[in-house]
DNA sequence: AGGTGCGCTTGACACTGTCAAGTTGTACTG
DNA sequence: CAGTACAACTTGACAGTGTCAAGCGCACCT
C-alpha cells in the first residue's frame, strides 16, 4: 500500500505510539498487545517491532515521553504565584489524571525496564533534577544534600501515593457519604501543603537556632 | 494419579496460591501465567480455573489475602510502644517488602478488578478501618469525621507512596552516594513521623484555641 | 544499471487464556 | 449394596499472543 501523502516520515512511529497510549489508558499495560496496537494503528503486526524492538521498548518509550513530560510540568511549577509546596502537589496530581497512560508504566519498571533503556532513564533522570530544583525553593538553598533528598523523598512519596491512589481507584471506594473525591483530593493536597510547610519552619528556626 | 496421604482436602488451592505468588515476586503480576502457575504448582493447565475461575479470579484471592494481612499487621502495630504514627509507617513498609507479591496485586484494580470481587473488597474495607482507628489513636478520638478521612488519606499517600517507589525501584536509583537505602528509608519515615506530630500537636492547639 | 538499506509485510512457531467435554473418586440416597 | 450426584480434577481444542526469520518495494547512491 502506497503511503497518503498526507504522512510523512516518522508517522507511523507516532500513529502506534499514540494506539499504545490510548490503549493502556482503556485496559491498563497488562492487556497491551502489540498486534492490537498494529490494528489500531493501520499497520502489520510487525511494524511495532519495527520502530520498538519489543513490547518492553514501546513501554519504555512511552515512559520517556512520560518523564520528559513530569520535568516540564514541574518546570512550569516555577512560574506560579502558589506555594511551591502546594504547586508542585497540584501539578503531580494533575500530570497523572491528564495522562494515566504515561503514568500506568512510568513506575513500572518490572515491565519496561527503566534501567535496561538508557533515554528512558535520562528522561526519569531530569525530571527528578527537576523536583530537586523545586525542592530547594521550599526549603531554601542552603539545605545539607543529604537531608535535601530525604525531604525530596518524602515530597516525592507524598505526592506519588495520592496519585496511585486516586488513579487506581482504592481511594474512590472510601470517601465517605456527602462529599465527593474531588474535594477530598482538595483537602489532602491542602493538609499535606500545610503540614510541609510547618516541617520548613521548624527546619528553618532549628538550623538558625 | 491418587494424592499422596500427606495431601488433604484444599491443599492444591494453597499450592496454586503460593506458586502463584512466588511468580509475581519474581517477575511481577503481568507476567503471571495460568499454565506456568499451573506447572509449578504439578497440576494440569486446568486445575487453577477449578478454584479460581479465571486470571483475575487467582489474582483476586491473592489481593484478599493480601489485605487480610496489611489488617493484621496495623493490629499490631496498637502493642507497640512507638509513636503511632511513626509505627504505622514501619508496619506498611515492612508489609509491602515482605509481601511483594501481595502488594503488586493488592492495588490494582485494574488487573484483580476488586470492585468485581466481593471479598476482595470487605478484606480491604477492613484493613481501611483497621487504618482508621491507628488514625483515631494518632489524632485522638475527637476529631470531626471528614478531617479523619482527610488525614487517613494523607498518611495512606504518604506511605503508599514510598512503599511503591522503595519496591518498583526508582528511588534506589537515585540515592545520593555515601548513604544507602535503608538508612534512606529510615530517615523519611524519621522525618514524615515528624512532620504528622507537628501537624497534630497544631491541630490540638487550633481546636482547643 | 546495479547495489544498498530503510520501512515495512507475510509467514511461521511456541505459547497463552479459556471453553467444552471427559474421568475419577467419594459421599449419600433408596 | 446398586445408583446417582457431585466435587476435583484432566485432556483436548481454539483463537489470540509475542517474537524470530525471511521477503518485498522503493528511494538513493555510485
Amino acid at each position: 500500500m502506497v503511503p497518503a501523502p498526507s504522512e510523512q516520515h516518522g508517522d507511523v512511529r507516532r500513529l502506534v505510539l499514540d494506539a499504545a497510549i490510548a490503549i493502556i489508558e482503556l485496559d491498563g499495560a497488562e492487556s497491551l498487545s502489540m498486534r492490537e496496537v498494529a490494528r489500531r494503528a493501520g499497520v502489520s503486526h510487525q511494524a511495532p517491532y519495527h520502530y520498538f524492538g519489543d513490547r518492553s521498548g514501546i513501554l519504555a518509550a512511552i515512559s520517556e515521553e512520560g518523564f520528559t513530560g513530569l520535568a516540564q510540568a514541574f518546570r512550569d511549577v516555577h512560574e506560579t504565584e502558589m506555594p511551591a509546596a502546594k504547586a508542585g502537589f497540584i501539578a503531580y496530581l494533575n500530570f497523572s489524571r491528564q495522562h494515566v497512560g504515561h503514568f500506568r508504566v512510568m513506575f513500572r519498571n518490572d515491565i519496561c525496564g527503566v534501567s535496561t533503556h538508557a533515554s528512558t532513564q535520562t528522561a526519569a533522570d531530569s525530571a527528578f533534577d527537576e523536583l530537586r530544583l523545586m525542592i530547594s525553593r521550599i526549603t531554601g538553598p542552603d539545605i545539607d544534600s543529604n537531608k535535601a533528598f530525604t525531604f525530596a523523598a518524602m515530597l516525592w512519596s507524598l505526592a506519588h501515593g495520592l496519585a496511585t491512589l486516586v488513579i487506581d481507584g482504592p481511594l474512590a471506594n472510601k470517601v465517605p457519604p456527602g462529599t465527593d473525591l474531588e474535594s477530598q483530593i482538595q483537602a489532602v493536597i491542602d493538609l499535606s501543603s500545610h503540614m510541609v510547610a510547618l516541617e520548613v519552619a521548624e527546619m528553618g528556626l532549628v538550623s538558625r537556632h
